[in-house]
RNA sequence: GUGGUUGUAGCUCAGCUGGUUAGAGCGCUGGAUUGUGGUUCCAGAGGUCGCCGGUUCGAACCCGGUCUUCCACCCCA
């Protein structure tokens, strides 16, 4: 009985069309990377469990896809642990290993384990698929690919400056005009939550401001008082709920706010130096603007915060993110490490180019000619210059089987194959080919050279 | 993880208040056309109605469970 087929949840299987979709987003990426000096690395598919365990948060260690210990895992858990029943409390004793859930821990392990062969500071990008136990929906699947670039070693907010022109790169050259890269500052969300007095409710704080454009300011509101923030605390920053102007306005009025708080003007320099350096040097498509509500990813960063959203036409979450942690590689032993880094959604980023019609033709160019196959004698003439054709840079292809014309034909014709050429007794014993140009329909009976001019032109 | 939603031919979908052998369009295969595709015409193949169980004389249709899809929340690329 043969069983019915089937993948998991929130896995896909890619066709030839999207293989090569995908292939066109991962190259230009690849290429902007390079030429901004970043260098390759690869980890493994899945890490020891307490490397990625409780450095995403709670929620995080939940949605970490954790691998089942091989061989007879149950007899080595003692019994009143088993007896217990606790998930919690045995997936430790039966999973030492579980699949990675983003690109940046595996990093920071790699940095902490190399330390020694590597020069800082040291650029690496990494274009490798992830995988997170996730609820599916619209452009969140559970296993999807992140491409990642960041520098460890330096403390530079130049390589602030440089990522947002990576973004601004990356996107141009997808044609994927109109991406707003949206820009925070961990150290002015600490800088608020202390000014108003809730600095043991940063989190809680941040995650209700970042909610303001989905829910609005009164959600807003009812959120932090219902995690326990005073009305009156509230009250101070309400301004930056319905505040809109000019990034240099945004930072006005936050100097304000924050004129008591170090760490919050800190973070306002911070946040000064990296717009000052776009002042009289332009970004080509994107946009960047200030977003004092964007509060991603806070288990580990520390300084600016990036997030780029796709065209407002397109509803779609977040293509990009990213941001600079102090101490990430502190964890594994080594201190006194800064690192930054951003990161592309390529799956998102597909669902973005292929919504706005962005893939270009010319990444869909398959085959370019198709033999058709007369039979073994026939196959010998064609092949020689099916031979030639491909050594001169040309995808060419013999019909395998003497199937029927119409047959072949068809083929070359779903394929949307657009040459096909018919050599038989006659074109052999003339030594010439009969070209057929597919989308008119003509026919041309010429020698090889004129085959594969026509074929290039 | 919480709440909702979806599933009928390869694809997109019909299928009435439960009632014989479950339909259409497109696609597929063959033929009209033995060296000529796209158009046309003719014929044909293809479904245990997601899966398991229940109610009923009788279930694609009603009920329960489960898987899947999509959506909202949570969170995130």
């Amino acid at each position: 009985m043969a069983q019915k087929p089937g993948i998991p949840k929130g896995t896909r299987d890619f066709g030839p069309e999207e293989v090569i979709k995908r292939n066109y987003i991962i190259q230009t990426i690849r290429n902007q990377f390079e030429l901004f000096g970043f260098l390759p690395i690869e980890t493994p598919s899945f890490e020891n469990s307490d490397t990625l365990m409780g450095k995403y948060g709670e929620e995080g260690d939940r949605l970490i896809f954790k691998i089942l210990n091989s061989g007879d895992f149950l007899s080595k858990v003692r019994p009143e642990v088993y007896e217990l029943k606790d998930a919690a409390k045995l997936a430790p004793k039966i999973t030492e290993k579980a699949l990675r859930y983003d690109l940046t821990v595996p990093f920071a392990r790699y940095v902490v384990m190399h330390q020694n062969e590597i020069d800082l500071p040291f650029k690496r990008y990494q274009i490798q698929p992830v995988w997170r136990a996730d609820r599916p929906q619209k452009g969140r699947f559970r296993e999807f690919y992140q491409c990642d670039a960041d520098v460890v070693g330096s403390d530079s907010l130049w390589q602030e400056v440089e990522f947002v022109q990576l973004y601004d790169a990356v996107f141009t050259n997808l044609n994927l005009q109109g991406v707003t890269i949206k820009i925070n500052n961990r150290k002015i969300l600490a800088g608020l939550a202390e000014v108003i007095g809730a600095s043991d409710k940063l989190i809680d704080f941040t995650v209700a401001l970042d909610k303001l454009d989905k829910i609005g300011p009164d959600g807003v509101r009812d959120e932090m008082l219902g995690k326990g923030i005073s009305e009156t605390a509230i009250a101070k920053v309400a301004p930056l709920f319905t505040f809109t102007g000019s990034n240099t306005e945004k930072l006005e009025l936050l100097s304000d706010l924050l004129s008591s708080s170090a760490e919050g003007l800190k973070g306002i320099e911070e946040l000064k130096f990296i717009l000052n350096a776009f002042e009289d040097m332009s970004l080509q498509t994107a946009t960047l603007t200030v977003d004092i509500t964007l509060a991603r990813g806070l288990n580990y960063y520390t300084g600016a915060i990036f997030e780029v959203a796709a065209p407002e036409q397109v509803k779609m979450g977040s293509v990009g993110g990213g941001g600079r942690y102090d101490d990430l590689t502190g964890i594994f032993g080594l201190k006194g490490v800064s690192g930054v880094g951003i990161s592309f959604g390529l799956d998102r980023i597909y669902l973005v180019l292929e919504e706005l019609g962005l893939f270009p033709d010319s990444v869909q160019r398959n085959t370019q000619v198709l033999f058709l196959n007369f039979g073994d004698e026939e196959s010998k003439y064609a092949i020689k210059a099916v031979t030639r054709l491909r050594r001169a840079g040309i995808k060419a292809e013999l019909y395998p089987d003497g199937a029927k014309m119409k047959k072949q034909m068809n083929f070359a014709n779903k394929r949307a194959i657009p040459f096909v050429v018919l050599a038989g007794t006659q074109e052999i014993t003339d030594q010439q080919f009969t070209l057929k140009e597919m989308h008119t329909g003509q026919q041309f009976t010429i020698d090889y050279r004129e085959l594969e001019e026509r074929i290039k032109a």
